[in-house]
DNA sequence: GCATTAGGAAACTATGAGTTTCGTTATTGT
DNA sequence: ACAATAACGAAACTCATAGTTTCCTAATGC
C-alpha cells in the first residue's frame, strides 16, 4: 500500500480533482482512440496532471480503464409492462455501451488479460456485474407478473438474452440492430418458458 | 505486391517450409503465452526464421496470428441422431479451441483490430464462418429430420446457440462447463421451434 | 517548523514491433 | 557458365510507448 485510505492522515492528501480528471480523460480518449490506441502520456496531458500522478494510483493502464469503465452509469431499468419491450430496450442499452466508449474495444483487452491476472479480474467482476442487474431486476418483476416461470435460472437467462449480440459484436463482427435484437430476445423467452415448465 | 506467386518465375522462391514452421510456432507461442504475450522474435527464433523472412510475410503480427488461426483444423461434424447432443458437442468443441489455443485471449484481440482494420477484417472472416459451418449442417439435418421447423433462420440459430458460451468466455469469465450448455443449447431449441411454428 | 506524502516536470529504462542493410543462396532465362 | 532476380539469415537499427525515477515544490498533521 502506497497510502491506503484507512491509515490516519500523514502528509499532502491525494487530490479527488485529479483522480476525478484522469479517469474523465481516460474515457473522453477511450471513445476516440479505442484501447489500443490509448496513451497515458496522453490521458495525462488532457487531464492536466503528471504520469506519475496517475501511476501513483493504478499500476497499470488496464487498471485505469477498467477503473473508469467502472465508473460507467448503469443502465437504467425500463419499466413498461412488457417484458419482451424492456429486455429488448435493455440489450440494446448494452449494445450502445459497447459502441460509445467502445466497450467492444476494451472488454476484449481486459477478457485477454484477465486470464492471466487475478487482482484485475476481481476489478472488473463487480462493474461487469452491476450492467447485468437490471436484467435481473426485470426478469424478477416478469416473473411476479406471471410472465416467466418461478423456477428460472435467471443467470443462465442472462446469458441468453445477451449473448447473440455479444457474439456479433466480439467475434463474428455483424451488425446488431433492434429487429435482430427483438427475435433474439423473444426466442430465447420463449425457450426459456418452456423448459422451465418441463421439469 | 512483392512476388505474387501469379507472375512467372524470378528469383528464389519462397520456401513454403519456412511459411509452415513460422505458424506452426505462432499457434504454439500463442497457446503458451498468449497474444499479448507473443513476440516475433521468438517466432522467428523458433520457427529458425529470420524475422525479415516473417515481415515478408505477413504485414503484422496481428495478421500472421489472424492466418494462424485460420489454419486450425475446423470441428468435426458429429452425427450420431440427437440433435441435442451433437449440438452441445459442438459448443463444448468450440469452447474447446477457445481455451487451446487460446482463442479467448486473441479473438478479442482481433475483434479490438476490425474495427479499425477493414482488411483484416476480411481475412478473419472465412475463418470465423468455417467454424461455424458444422452447426449449419447439423441444423440442416435436423430440419430434414423434422426435429426442427424448416422456416429455421441458421445464422441466429447459431448466434444463440453459441452466445452464452461466448459471453462467458469472453465478458463474464464464468465457468463453462457441459451441464451449463447442456442447459443453454436446451432452451435454445426449445425457443427455435416454439417461435418458427408461431410464425 | 518538522515529518511526511502528493504533485509537476522531465529525464530515464525497457521492451517489442517493424525496417533496413548486407552478404549469401536458390532459381529462371539465355 | 553467367546474368538477373528475389529470398534468406543475421544483426543493427528506428520508433513508440509503458512504466520508473529523480528532484524540487506544495499541502497537510502534529
Amino acid at each position: 500500500m502506497t497510502s491506503g485510505a484507512n491509515a490516519p492522515f500523514v502528509g499532502r492528501p491525494r487530490s479527488e480533482e485529479a483522480s476525478r480528471a484522469i479517469r474523465e480523460a481516460t474515457l473522453n480518449l477511450l471513445a476516440r482512440h479505442g484501447f489500443a490506441g490509448l496513451r497515458v502520456d496522453e490521458i495525462a496531458e488532457v487531464a492536466g496532471v503528471s504520469k506519475a500522478t496517475i501511476y501513483r494510483r493504478w499500476p497499470t493502464k488496464i487498471h485505469l480503464a477498467a477503473d473508469a469503465l467502472s465508473g460507467l452509469p448503469d443502465l437504467p431499468t425500463p419499466d413498461h409492462g412488457d417484458l419482451e419491450s424492456e429486455l429488448v430496450e435493455l440489450v440494446m442499452g448494452l449494445y450502445g455501451l459497447f459502441g460509445n466508449v467502445p466497450l467492444a474495444d476494451v472488454l476484449p483487452a481486459l477478457a485477454a488479460e484477465r486470464a492471466q491476472n487475478p487482482e484485475l479480474s476481481a476489478m472488473i467482476g463487480p462493474a461487469i456485474r452491476d450492467k447485468r442487474k437490471p436484467f435481473f431486476t426485470v426478469l424478477r418483476r416478469g416473473i411476479e407478473r406471471g410472465e416467466l416461470p418461478s423456477t428460472l435460472n435467471l443467470d443462465v437467462a442472462v446469458d441468453l438474452l445477451v449473448g447473440p449480440m455479444v457474439t456479433r459484436t466480439l467475434v463474428t463482427g455483424d451488425v446488431v440492430d433492434e429487429r435482430y435484437v427483438r427475435t433474439t430476445v423473444r426466442t430465447s423467452i420463449a425457450g426459456l418458458i418452456e423448459i422451465a415448465e418441463r421439469s
